[in-house]
DNA sequence: CTGGACTGTCAACAGTCGTTGGCCTACAGT
DNA sequence: ACTGTAGGCCAACGACTGTTGACAGTCCAG
């Protein structure tokens, strides 16, 4: 055991170390991608040897995983009421990007890697779709309307945080809102055209 | 000049290999992406030595220049029936992205590349904005109209092609279109919510 | 005070990458 | 037939990568 405690969590002197490794590859990650961050690099921006990653997190690819390790909490969401989900929904996916910069770099590295794909996959397995199957009609159709509402909130999560075109970054938080909530509303409860 | 014809287009000997390097080129970035789709790889695909890549395209950037060198080919769409405008688009992109796999490719960059997400982001500027000023009302609102449906688009080819959602690929190309093409007329037509 | 575990540094390994230059072969123009 | 040039292969360079092991200082428990 070691710290000055005995509680069960104990509390290690390598911890602020630990967190800034951290913090210094999700930036990494999320501005370079998974090849182009080199652990050489973020451990010049953590300001420690690079061996010190390979102790903390055994690889490159251990460190990543536990670089983008996030819940997008989406079941806590308030279903009621029913006809302002898809505002609901749009707004909480807003805050989520903007609050964690880890997701702009899981969806960089989910371009090429098929495992931060799935990663990204289980959120709309996992949480769109037992929401669409929730709050839509046929409830055989959830997968669609659910794939339809990943698509159009990563759309825009590309457009504005990955490649950062000028003309998405220009949109207030209100104007997406208003334009892509009811496109959210209409995915998941209009009937089917 | 080289060739048995005194044409102004001389027929090399080796542009059976040009191309046999660039469609080997095209399937290993569209599939590994920009930093793991090595030369050797392509070479190895193409049945030829590493260093004939380096002769014809002179390096790594040049071979993928040439890769993802393509036009969408926007400005020749009808616009008339402007109520169908919409549902013209995303066939049109549709079809686009699945007779075109260096898309594939170009969108994989991206995610890591600057200097290919500007690529992306000039068929928005060029052709996307200009049809939005055309088609829709307030002219001053194109830049927002043109950037949610670059996302809308986008996002679909995301989602399908990029990050194979089984949920996405499974869609049918009508149901894409009778979902896809009213958000994308809203987008373009409806007056500011 | 002392031993051992923890935190951290340094140098090096083995492999891969993009890229280069030399060399051989085969064809085309004269 | 002869020769210059283009097509192609081979071996190697230098740089960079993830990863490893040996070694030194620091802290705490006994």
């Amino acid at each position: 055991m070691t710290g000055t405690t005995e509680n069960q969590q104990a509390v290690r002197r390598s911890d602020a170390t630990r967190a800034a490794i951290l913090s210094a590859a999700r930036e990494r990650f999320a501005s370079d991608g998974y090849e182009r961050a080199t652990i050489r690099a973020i451990a010049r921006d953590a300001k420690i040897d690079p061996s010190m990653v390979m102790r903390y997190y055994d690889s490159k690819a251990g460190l990543f995983a536990a670089a983008v390790a996030i819940d997008p909490g989406l079941p806590d969401l308030p279903v009621e009421p029913r006809e302002a989900i898809g505002r609901t929904l749009v707004s909480h996916f807003l805050t989520l990007w903007e609050e964690n910069g880890e997701l702009t770099a899981l969806m960089r590295v989910a371009a090429t890697d098929p495992a931060a794909a799935e990663r990204m996959q289980s959120v709309l397995r996992e949480q769109l779709i037992p929401l669409a199957r929730q709050v839509g009609p046929e409830p055989e159709q959830a997968q669609a309307r659910a794939a339809l509402c990943a698509s159009t909130v990563l759309g825009l999560a590309l457009t504005r945080y990955v490649l950062r075109f000028p003309a998405s970054m220009a949109l207030g938080r209100e104007e997406i809102v208003d334009w892509l909530g009811p496109t959210i509303q209409r995915y998941l409860t209009a009937p089917t055209p």
